[in-house]
DNA sequence: GTCCTGACGAGTA
DNA sequence: GTACTCGCCAGGA
């Protein structure tokens, strides 16, 4: 390891981020970014979890669109799998694939 | 060694 | 109100 990186990859910091997101609540693609200190990197949120090396510890079904929609490209098994994740957290759905960001979004 | 794609978000026209 | 473009970073071909 040597010398250590002042700045730890993106990915790291993402990870870190969406660690950090507590039980029953769910944090968005670009709120995650912006955490991680790259307030418009979500694309490469989206990324970092799809490469996801600690997929139990980083609980990516917390992560969500903008909008409060669920990820189709969840890497778990879509979409179905993620709402029931977050549905055993007592998330709440405003619709099958959208959650409720105005009662359980997460503010760091 | 270089170019393109990829779980998105926000701003502007 | 809707549609398009740009920006972020890393990995793969």
């Amino acid at each position: 390891m040597g010398a250590f990186n002042e700045k730890p990859p993106l990915a790291e910091r993402v990870y870190e981020v969406v660690r950090s997101i507590p039980c029953g609540c769910v944090a968005t693609y670009g709120q995650v970014a912006r955490l991680a200190g790259s307030p418009r990197a979500a694309r490469f949120v989206g990324q970092a979890l799809h490469h996801n090396p600690h997929p139990i510890e980083t609980p990516c079904h917390r992560v969500v669109f903008s909008d409060g929609k669920l990820a189709e490209h969840f890497g778990f098994g879509g979409a179905s799998v993620q709402r029931e994740l977050l549905e055993e957290e007592h998330v709440p759905f405003i619709d099958d694939m959208h959650v409720d960001l105005a009662r359980c979004r997460w503010s760091a």
